[in-house]
DNA sequence: ATACAAAAATTGGTCCAGCCAAATTCATTT
DNA sequence: AAATGAATTTGGCTGGACCAATTTTTGTAT
């Protein structure tokens, strides 16, 4: 085990996993060797072992049963899931682009009038810093009062913390003026859902998204070495 | 600390979590008493306090620095990922009616000839039980070429992991005559993809999320004491 | 009194050894 | 061949110990 500076559960984790995808350790459906085997084939502690398995196990990757054993469970999917920090900027704009519209549409039609309010309170005393514009954003999700919409804007909203994101935004000359516009955007938004027009919410979410990637897209640099895969086809 | 058959560091995570809503541990941003303390005031082992951190950090409540502490983050809407339990039947339809559509509809602009070809032999076969269900959904997410919309497509699946679905699927009198509707339904998304009419693949399968909704709701049992609150206005 | 550096205390990170309880395996009996 | 029960394997949990990063306190020089 090498040590990287992360805490040893975490990579030691990640070992295990890279080991269970090329299927050294066991296949899918089969069982992991003990706990204490682990142990001696990483070179680390049992207690370390116990603590990266229960990170996989809160991933989905393996089942752990007392007595019985660690069993490698068989869902493929799951990788989309624990790669998350494989989600470009791009992407992570044109999933935002589809989904938040559909929320904004919804949002229209479902929307309480003190939410309507809060929203005002937020948006109109003018431009916001990231955090404001992650309220807008949640608000509004919060806005269909459908559950599953709400967690998945906030996972939209979270999957943008990688390095490439705060990198570009950094390169944003002027940041003010940015915001400027996407503050407008917003009051668009909100005239829409304030008329309760659902098809103009859609839009204006839409168009305001299309704002964002042209602002992302103009500060990327393309010769940053980690930019590669970041874009794909449209 | 009460035993109650399941891991114990899962039951205390869940006791610290109610203890940090109800801030007798922390207030957002504050420091939890130190792991030594935890340990003692619930009763465990230091090791048990440790393994709840970590589930309590992977779900973003907490978050444990070296040398420093275990400070409690500031962001309230982590509930609704933490209370993913809360999300009834038909508000995941409902989002999943929203979300899947817009995925079929970029699906069919950016789908591959081979994926094509998986889901061709993914459903002439004839209908298919849940879990081919689930990959032609995922297929199909897959088609975007959008790993954002993939993960998405991914936990609208996962989230369905309810006993009410369960009792609700279990209630289908003819499910043999329930499958051939879905059966038509997903050819008729194919047959979308292959014509690469993305408006089409929209409302094909807006039009099979429609369909399963009204089939569950026929299902759905008005007497079930737990069915309350699984409904929501439109 | 202030600023800075060193020392001490606090706190999370890792390891180890041991015992318990659930599940499995294996030998024995019928 | 089936049922029973003992032995083994395996994860669950505990306590103690030591290390390393951080914070706090203390001491010293200015």
């Amino acid at each position: 085990m090498v040590n990287k500076s992360k805490r040893l559960y975490q990579e030691l984790a990640q070992h295990l996993k890279a080991d269970l995808t090329s299927e050294k350790l066991a296949k899918p459906g089969e069982k992991l060797p003990a706990e204490r085997e682990l142990s001696e084939m990483y070179s680390v502690s049992r207690t370390t072992v116990r603590e990266a398995l229960i990170m996989l196990e809160l991933n989905g990757v393996v089942d752990v049963r007392k007595g019985a054993g660690i069993f490698y469970l068989d869902h493929p999917e799951k990788d989309a899931l624990f790669h998350s920090a494989a989600i470009g900027p791009f992407e992570l704009l044109q999933a935002r682009q589809w989904f938040e519209s559909s929320i904004a549409e919804l949002a229209a039609k479902n929307i309480s009038n003190s939410q309507l309010k809060e929203l005002k309170d937020l948006i109109l005393p003018g431009p916001c810093d990231d955090d404001g514009d992650r309220r807008i954003h949640f608000l509004i999700a919060e806005g269909t009062h459908n559950n599953m919409m709400i967690k998945t804007a906030y996972e939209l909203w979270e999957a943008r913390q990688t390095d490439m994101w705060g990198r570009m935004i950094g390169r944003v000359t002027d940041l003010d003026a940015v915001r400027q516009t996407w503050h407008e955007d917003h009051q668009h938004i909100m005239h829409a859902l304030m008329r309760r027009d659902s098809k103009s919410a859609r839009r204006s979410m839409w168009q305001h998204l299309e704002n964002v990637k042209n602002v992302l897209f103009e500060a990327s640099d393309i010769d940053d070495p980690e930019f590669d895969g970041y874009l794909f086809v449209e």
